[in-house]
DNA sequence: TTAAGGTCTGTAGTTACTACAGGTGCAAGA
DNA sequence: TCTTGCACCTGTAGTAACTACAGACCTTAA
């Protein structure tokens, strides 16, 4: 028992709090299958080690970057082949930077329109709005 | 049969290739109550008048300026009830442009981390990659 | 000992659709 | 008139990435 906190295993509530998700989100990921099924005790409850507990951070750190959890299996495949190059590395992280790049403008155009839209109505107690008949209208 | 054609009834698919949505979409729109429950031909095939054309687009056009079929159902509500003014629609549309900037700027931030964390990676056939290491380290 | 709270499993709900399966309706050509 | 092929019908399941239960069991502190 005591041996058993000395190697630092913790159980899925304990881990869940050090890396500030949910515990529900740590089961999630192992029945996906991108965290590996972990020692239980006697009586089933799960026990994380050190490397366990590395495995989880980086994935929440990737996911934190708005990497899918598609790209994430790829990224966590190269890692787990430990034979992956720089370069497969660098492709994937390309990939994701021009979607989220493209996504910026899109979002910047959209703002553009709605403030265009929006600028028109004055607010206030007006029965009809420009914003409607702008959304509305033929 | 020509006069319902005549009174610009269409069916499912017209209206769908009409607003370049899809059949299925229009049926969803119908089963969470933003479309209305169409007329019917004696077999059973909805018929849409001018009226839910209009609505149709209307909800199209919301969505594609990225509204939520939550922001939606109030901006419906409004248009329903025919007594909104033009203050409750500019608010409802001044919070959903602050969600969009603060996504862009979200979005940016991530954008330049990862630009940060890709730079110190050359790519290349080296078996270790700074980006991993970024992100797996502790 | 007992009460509170942590953990277990399985399942349903979320958002906004999309994609079937299996069954009818309809329009046009032979 | 028949038939062929597409349009349409319903209901249900799947998608992404979790979240939120219910009902049972385990653990720990008073």
């Amino acid at each position: 028992m005591t041996i058993t906190v000395m190697r630092g295993l913790i159980k899925r509530g304990a881990l869940a709090k050090q890396l500030g998700c949910s515990l529900e989100t740590i089961r999630y990921y192992e029945g996906i299958g991108i965290m590996p099924e972990p020692m239980r005790t006697q009586s089933g409850h799960r026990l994380y080690g050190r490397e366990e507990q590395e495995r989880l951070r980086f994935i929440l750190r990737c996911r934190e970057l708005g990497f899918s959890i598609q790209e994430l299996r790829r990224l966590l495949s190269m890692v787990d082949s430990d034979h992956f190059t720089c370069g497969e590395v660098h492709e994937l992280t390309q990939e994701y930077l021009q979607s989220v790049s493209e996504k910026i403008a899109d979002l910047r155009k959209l703002e553009h329109t709605l403030k265009a839209i929006s600028m028109e109505c004055a607010g206030g107690d007006a029965p009809d709005c420009p914003i409607i008949e702008a959304l509305y209208g033929s």
